[in-house]
Formats: C-alpha cells, sequence, structure tokens
DNA sequence: TCCTAATTAGTACGATCGTTCGTACTAACT
DNA sequence: AGTTAGTACGAACGATCGTACTAATTAGGA
C-alpha cells in the first residue's frame, strides 16, 4: 500500500538521475539521498542493482509512451508520423527530464556491453523504430507518401533526426538545434510526398 | 624515455576502454589491469583522474583526426563532405574502437553533466561541425551545392545520420543501418545539388 | 662506472560501492 | 488480543574507488 508509493518515488527519481549519471552512475547511495529514504530502505524493494535498473528502464518506457507516444495516436499515417517527431522533440524541449531523452542516453551508454540490461534498452528502441515504420507504412498506403518509399531509410532519417537534436541540445544547450531539426524534418517528408 | 611509451599505451588503452565503460566508468584499477601496469604505475603518470579522462580525450581526438579527417582533406568541397561521412562511417563499421566512436559516447554521457570534460568533449565536437559546415560552405561557392542551401541544417543532418549509423549499429550490430545511413547521406546531399 | 633523475612498484588511507543482516514499527487479519 | 505481512531503518561486510605516500628499479650522461 505505501510501500508502492515508495517504489514509484525511487524509481521516478532513478529516471530522472540516470539521464545525468548514467543507468550505471547511478547508485543506491546517491539514489537514498535525492529521495530521502535509507539506502535499505531503496535496496528493500529490488532482488539486485540489475534489478533496480531493469525496473527503471521500464518506468522511463511508460513515461515515454505517456507524453510521446499517446499523444501522437489520434491522428493516423503521415499525420502520426509527424506528431511523433514533434512530440519528441517537445519532450526534449520541455526538459522533462533534466539529461534529455532516457533511452537515448541508455541506448549510448550500453551499447557496447552485452546484458539483460543492454537487451531491454534495445528492445524498447525497437518498439519505437516499429512505431515509426507503421505509421510510415500507412502513410503510404494512404497515399500521403510516394508508393516507391523506402521505408527503412525514412525512419531511420527521422529517428536520426530527433535523436541527434537531443544529443545536440543536451550538449550545447543551443535551440536553434531543435530549429534545425523541426526543419530537416519537414524536409525529410516532403521529399518522400507524392509528386 | 621509456615512460612515454608506457603513457601512450595507458591512454590508447583507456580510450578504447572509455568507449565501452564511458569516460567516468573507466577506473583506474580496470586501466591497471587491461595494461599490466600497476595502479600506481598508472596513476604517475597523472595528476588526478580527471586529468587522466581530459588526456583521454585529446587521443581520441588525435585518432579521430588520423582515421577520418585526414583521409578526407586531400578532396575539396562536396568530394570532402562526403569522404568525411563516408570515411566516419567507415571508422565505424571497422570497429575502429571496440564501443563505436568515442566522441559520440562522450557526447551522450556528458551532456547533462557541466564541467571541463564536457567543455573538452563540446569543443571537439564542435570542430568537427565547422570541419563539416566549411566543407558545404567551400562547395556551395563551387557550385556543387545550391546557392541557398541552408548549410547549417545540412550540417545538422549529415551529422545526426552518421552518429545516429553509430549508435545503431554498436546497439544493434546489424550492418543494414550502415546502408541506410549511406544511402540517406547520399539523398541529403543530392537534395541539394544544384538544379 | 657512478650519480642522478626518471620511472614503476608497493602499500595504505578514507570514501563509496553493492549487498546482507537483524530489528523496529505499522496495519491487517484471526 | 495475538499473529502475520509489509515496510523502512541502522549497522556492517568485503570490494573497489581515487589518491597519497615511500621504496625499488631503471636509464642516461659524466
Amino acid at each position: 500500500m505505501d510501500g508502492e508509493r515508495t517504489k514509484r518515488l525511487i524509481l521516478e527519481t532513478a529516471v530522472r538521475l540516470a539521464t545525468i549519471e548514467g543507468l550505471d552512475g547511478l547508485s543506491i547511495g546517491k539514489l537514498s539521498n535525492a529521495t530521502d529514504v535509507s539506502k535499505s530502505g531503496v535496496y528493500a524493494h529490488f532482488d539486485s542493482k540489475e534489478d533496480l535498473q531493469l525496473a527503471t528502464v521500464d518506468t522511463a518506457r511508460q513515461l515515454f509512451i505517456d507524453v510521446v507516444v499517446m499523444p501522437a495516436l489520434d491522428v493516423h499515417g503521415l499525420g502520426r508520423l509527424s506528431a511523433l517527431c514533434e512530440s519528441f522533440l517537445s519532450y526534449v524541449e520541455n526538459r522533462t527530464l533534466p539529461g534529455g531523452c532516457f533511452f537515448a542516453a541508455a541506448a549510448a551508454e550500453l551499447g557496447g556491453r552485452p546484458g539483460p540490461l543492454k537487451e531491454r534498452v534495445r528492445a524498447n528502441q525497437s518498439d519505437w523504430i516499429r512505431l515509426l515504420t507503421e505509421a510510415s507504412e500507412e502513410a503510404v498506403r494512404r497515399g500521403e507518401l510516394r508508393a516507391d518509399t523506402d521505408v527503412a531509410v525514412l525512419v531511420f532519417e527521422l529517428n536520426a533526426l530527433v535523436v541527434s537534436a537531443n544529443t545536440g541540445f543536451v550538449l550545447h544547450e543551443d535551440p536553434a538545434i531543435l530549429s534545425r531539426a523541426r526543419i530537416a524534418v519537414a524536409r525529410a517528408l516532403a521529399a518522400a510526398a507524392p509528386a
């Protein structure tokens, strides 16, 4: 009953902390300080640090779905595709998380480190790519994008643009980067528009 | 001087290690193990861990210049622009470093962490962006790209594509990602070609 | 060849890491 | 009222962290 609220507090703090310290740099002690829960009180909710990290990824996934994915689901096809990109860029611009997109940071951190943690992050990244892919395919079916569109390349392009906007914005704190990203996204979509 | 050779060994190992453990996850103990130099032997070459990290960034910079930048400098304008992208992608594809591009990892890791280390990484990233920008501007002057090309957006696009290819390739170990990146780079350049 | 300086090894420190334990306190159910 | 489950606590563990010393080794110039 009450434990569930504490656990949520811990995990939400963990998500925020992990975007600046990294999923590995996140330590039980720092989490204890940031939440005013004792070190053992933090640890009591998880079997191991890896368990905590996995739970943190799941929490970040839910946040991502809430603020990026859901708002774009009430439109379809090309509209959804561009809405997904835009809500991602807003999610970065609004500083929803202090270190920018959780999964962008996690993917870069865990890239070369095999294990269940990398697998979970990769699964989430694949879901995101699949979401973009399905929206693109529907846009093609609807005739909003050219029939000969190379969907895999288009999705790669769009994802690259928004993720790179995240990294650049966090590193340089320059909002001009988000403008460039928006222009580039619009151009990528326009380039695939039917004649 | 034998010390200089040991120092180089340490730093080259540090660059390799940092691409998988992160610049912060890199510890003196692990470096000692990986180099068969005693812990204090490692530490003797640096004033502090931060000093070691800064020197590691500088070493990675030199590597990047050697394998990515230099090979592209004997062509000019559009040729140089596309050569820079291609040598970056090769540098990723050849697994020059086990965790992919050093600076892509470092930028993601240090994004939200102010300090001299972040500043040094940002400076290197800015140099890379400037290199792409100058090549683009020359391509415009030469008439190889349209006169109304938005260079800042084009450079943002190209950088996003190659960096995202790095992250994706390291995360998924799927060479198809590099193919998509090459197609996307070619298209971005083609889109800016004169009528 | 001896001296001196540069280079590496050895050892130890306080702090923090992940983890385990025993123990209170609280709320619910019997 | 007594038992049980849930919840959080403080203390302590071995290991490793960055860092600071001193001692041994090595190398180069006289």
